[in-house]
DNA sequence: CAGCATCCTATAAGATACTG
DNA sequence: CAGTATCTTATAGGATGCTG
């Protein structure tokens, strides 16, 4: 039973928004993969917190909605590579305004605890 | 138990602003806010599928990270309006972003299904 | 009017083990 | 390597009724 989240019918443009790139993960993944196509393997490393389920879900999701490619490589071992669509490429701009948020944010609280940044793709 | 979303350790500016503003209803909250301030039933009927628990909890998490402001005015009967705080205000740039894709996307699955938008504040 | 309390369901998310 | 399968837990979200 696959999920489209395209499928699901939206009120407002925000809710849309949320309903597609929203959750825990998919902003996350999509902003790593604007630097070109990833392997599930390197996708993991870079979100250590993730486990292969969610990501699993989480890529499908985005691939029957358009966001993501998805490139099989018939070799052994398996080699399976994502990249962004031409429209999923279009979500970069709310990516990039939700990290510059985040990072103005973090840097004030970090400044007033003397922590440092954990050093992410998106800082 | 409240919840301060700030006080939950990020490892990432995305991530960050997922935990401030991610979630169902917070960014459509601070999109209605955006117009000025507004009473909770005010709230209530712009985003008629949010129940009265969701909506005060949502806003008690706002407003503990310091999102938006909660003035009580003392009279009878009860009256409380929510506004941003100039914190608050720094998210804008994010709820236009997802608000302009938003829009994008759904004029195009409305052109393929011939159905008409809703009616939302930020369309 | 603006909520709080209580109880309940659905969905998201995680742990662990296994496989083509 | 890139997943699946199964089980379990946590959190989000909702229905209903009540109150200062």
């Amino acid at each position: 039973m696959k999920r489209d989240c395209s499928k699901i019918p939206y009120d407002c443009p925000i809710e849309a928004t949320l309903g597609l790139i929203g959750g825990k993960w998919k902003a996350l993944i999509l902003d790593h993969l604007t630097g070109g196509a990833l392997r599930f393997g390197a996708l993991q490393k870079m979100m250590p917190k993730i486990t292969p389920k969610m990501l699993t879900q989480q890529l499908r999701e985005l691939e029957n909605d358009g966001l993501i490619l998805r490139h099989v490589y018939p070799v052994v071992p398996p080699k399976v590579e994502y990249e962004l669509t031409d429209f999923g490429q279009t979500v970069l701009p709310i990516l990039d305004a939700m990290c510059a948020w985040g990072r103005v944010y973090l840097d004030n609280v970090r400044e007033q605890e003397g922590t440092k940044a954990a050093g992410c793709a998106c800082e």
